[in-house]
RNA sequence: GGACGAUUAGCUCAGUUGGCUAGAGCGUCUCGUUUACACCGAGAAGGUCGUAGGUUCGAGUCCUACAUCGUCCACCA
């Protein structure tokens, strides 16, 4: 009992009992009929833990432990993301402060420096996840750009390229200029901003004295124009429907059109259309085939299909001489000052550019049906159920799924060519001259296959996959619903015919205590790490656990851990008191010749361990918490141990060991069934325990759970 | 424009299928230094559960409308 001190100090105790687990192997899978596998979704490899990570690893740590002491093979699978864009966008800003570009270094040094970045990273994030108490197994830690993984990424890409799933286009695609990237629809960010609509004056072919004006908040793309388009009842433009207008400072013959799309209330009623160079205006124009001029480059500068006076000029630069221009001719009408949403490159920040490229795409339609019908049959269970509705709203209503990102940290696309001929396949075509594709895959894609390229997948016989596959249950925050669980599901039941997890945990946003969004603008960002330093992974882990509810936000305040910090003390020395009392062990009473308080008591006791098993086996992890930090608190510490405390003093050897054996089934069940919650304290007080009493058992971790 | 969530004590939130005389933590106030714990104990104050209707023997819980806040999706020339 040396080492019972007070006050707890978590501090002393965390990292050697976390050590102790790790050396005993105490996180491997243990066989027995019973699965319960979770994926841990993979953070990215350089980055550092933030408190969104603390409370998905809690919540999925607190499930898996619980199963674990149920007596179920757990395998809890951690990983690292190299997270494509995120990463090369990161390590290029690093680069930029030393005046350095991507560009310049070359593909092989750049790419030899995110190497550097990861090997230098990797341990740090890693050792935040240690931190947090989570209990995987780090023999089997993947990460999605090993060897390993990317033959399940080019397996992956082989074979729903031969089936038709995949395939190469030249589309209107989201361009990133600072990142010199495509990227996908989801990774554009809309703001509100303001900017100005201009309305500009075109001079009708057949009455150079009349014109129709177009309200426009990008004047400079009007150098592309291929149309103009009125609502067909709009009866200030019928007359005009079918004649053509001059294009200003071109000159070139444009049709007047009508479509169902415009709306009449907005701007001038009457819209210039640019296919090369809006999304809404490339679909119009596929529809009515009109001519696709593309006036901007991969750099954000007018290209040569401009006149001369605007080439090369960037397009912001193009704006206002446009402007100035227009206005010297007397065609600009007036400006109005207004609110509008601008695409915004979630990665690189910058305003996205949609123009004309071939990328290689997914084809969606075809994988959102049966991903429809593995949560509408039940196969997959979200929770809470309302994020059903959200997922088959997106998952009905998806595009194709633009794949390919001009980057160099990545899986390069397994396409190689030589002159005509394209080959697709995991391994590179052994004769010389063949020329792989030169770029990457979205970051996601790989993400995707995530619950079972890191079983072995595409070895389908190999031990894991067969074990393991599907896995049991997915945590993670909603905001990635769409990036991620939507996709696995769908690429899951493609690869592999499965679903990839039979429940979706969602958990919300961590904000702060007025229920703002963490950010560093706001400089009220909490770093879990510092959290765990200052009260204990323990108090860290219920703060955020406690009060919380599947999908709903936590407003997370830095004093909620200084409870928690207490309830930890409170278990340490409940645990003492009933230690220093108990001696090397206890002698078994049959319940029938207990007295009516201890039955009571163990009655009691019997009642929280149904709740408790119960809310745990329906996830409800913060009403199990709530239930167990309650009963302990304020029936186990503040009423039994007090009415046994006179006993031990001075009741009858008999009374006595009758209150000894109560007093310890009563911890022994607390301390195992508070270990998921509180790992930390409750091993460490496990350890202390004289060796009779545990009855051989080594470790709390891999104890039995109460019934 | 479409969908969803929230609204309960000063603050942050629980309240699982309607049984609540509405709970917890923190905060506030009073008392108490009793050898498990002051990182404690005993007790107190504090709520017409957003508003208005409805269903029901009974509504914080179900239904309808409204209000406020928040989130997501789509569109914004």
């Amino acid at each position: 009992m040396s080492k019972l001190e007070k006050p707890y100090n978590a501090g002393e105790n965390e990292q050697a009992i976390y050590n102790l687990w790790q050396e005993n192997n105490c996180f491997a899978p243990v066989s027995a009929p019973q699965k319960y596998v979770v994926a841990m979704p993979p953070p990215n490899v350089t980055g550092r833990l933030h408190i969104g990570h603390a409370l998905g690893s809690t919540i999925q740590d607190i499930l898996v432990r619980f199963h674990r002491l149920l007596g179920e093979e757990v395998l809890y699978l951690p990983g690292t993301d190299h997270a494509g864009i995120a990463t090369q966008a990161v390590v290029e800003r690093e680069l930029a402060k030393k005046g350095i570009k991507r560009f310049e270094m070359g593909r092989e040094n750049f790419v030899q420096e995110v190497w550097q970045w990861k090997d230098k990273y990797h341990e740090r994030i890693v050792e935040q996840l240690k931190v947090m108490g989570v209990s995987c197994d780090w023999s089997r830690e993947a990460f999605t750009l090993s060897e390993q993984y990317n033959e399940a990424v080019y397996t992956a890409f082989a074979r729903m390229h031969e089936k038709g799933l995949i395939y190469r286009g030249e589309y209107l695609t989201n361009w990133s200029v600072k990142g010199q990237t495509a990227i996908s629809d989801d990774e554009v960010i809309y703001e509100d901003r303001p900017g100005k609509l201009y309305y500009i004056k075109y001079l009708l072919s057949h009455n150079v004295d009349q014109s129709i004006i177009v309200a426009t908040t990008r004047p400079e793309t009007m150098l592309g124009d291929s149309a103009i388009v009125v609502h067909p009842k709009d009866h200030r433009y019928k007359k005009l429907v079918g004649k053509f207008a001059k294009l200003p400072l071109v000159g070139r013959e444009i049709p007047i059109i009508s479509d169902n799309a415009v709306d009449k209330e907005f701007g001038s009623g009457a819209v210039k259309l640019t296919p090369a160079h809006d999304k809404n205006d490339w679909e119009l124009g596929q529809k009515h085939r009109l001519a696709v001029i593309n006036i901007i480059n991969t750099f954000g500068k007018l290209n040569e299909n401009v006149p001369d006076a605007y080439q090369g000029l960037k397009t912001s630069a193009a704006r206002e001489k446009i402007v100035n221009d227009l206005d010297s001719l007397n065609l600009l009408e007036k400006v109005e000052e207004i609110k509008h949403r601008v695409g915004v490159s979630e990665r690189y920040g910058d305003i996205v550019e949609p123009i004309i490229s071939t990328q290689w795409f997914v084809k969606m339609k075809p994988l959102a049906q049966k991903a429809i019908e593995a949560v509408e049959s039940g196969a997959i269970k979200i929770i809470p159920k309302r994020f059903e509705k959200i997922y088959f709203h997106w998952v009905n209503n998806i595009h194709d799924w633009c794949i390919s990102r001009q980057l160099w940290w990545g899986h390069r696309i397994p396409v190689w060519t030589k002159g005509a001929q394209t080959y697709v396949g995991v391994k590179a075509p052994q004769d010389k001259n063949w020329i792989q594709d030169e770029d990457v895959l979205d970051t996601w894609f790989s993400s995707a296959l995530f619950p079972f390229a890191t079983l072995g997948w595409p070895n389908t016989k190999s031990s894991d996959y067969k074990k393991y596959f599907p896995t049991s249950t997915l945590e993670t925050g909603y905001d990635i619903i769409f990036f991620w669980v939507a996709r696995m599901v769908m690429m899951s039941l493609e690869l592999t015919g499965k679903v990839p997890f039979e429940t979706v945990y969602l958990h919300g946003l961590v904000r702060d205590e007025k229920g703002r969004k963490m950010s560093k603008s706001l400089g009220n960002i909490v770093e879990p790490v510092e959290l765990s330093r200052q009260w204990g992974t323990d108090a860290l882990r219920m703060a955020l656990v406690m009060g919380t509810s599947p999908g709903g936000d936590v407003n997370f305040s830095p004093t909620r851990a200084k409870g928690y910090r207490n309830f930890a003390n409170k278990i340490w020395n409940a645990s003492r008191f009933v230690l220093s009392h108990v001696g090397k062990e206890v002698v078994p009473i049959e319940v029938k010749k207990l007295d009516i308080h201890n039955r009571g008591d163990l009655a009691q006791l019997n009642n929280l361990i149904s709740d408790v098993t119960g809310l745990l086996n329906e996830n409800n992890v913060a009403l199990a918490g709530e239930k167990l930090y309650d009963w302990f608190w304020h029936t186990f510490a503040d009423i039994i141990i007090e009415r046994h405390k006179k006993i031990l003093l001075d009741g009858k050897e008999e009374e006595r060991l009758a209150s000894r054996y109560v007093l310890w089934c009563i911890l022994e069940k607390c301390l195992i069934m508070l270990h998921p919650f509180m790992p930390f304290v409750t091993e460490t007080i496990w350890q202390e325990i004289p060796l009779g009493l545990r009855k051989g058992q080594k470790f709390l971790v891999n104890n039995k759970w109460p019934s």
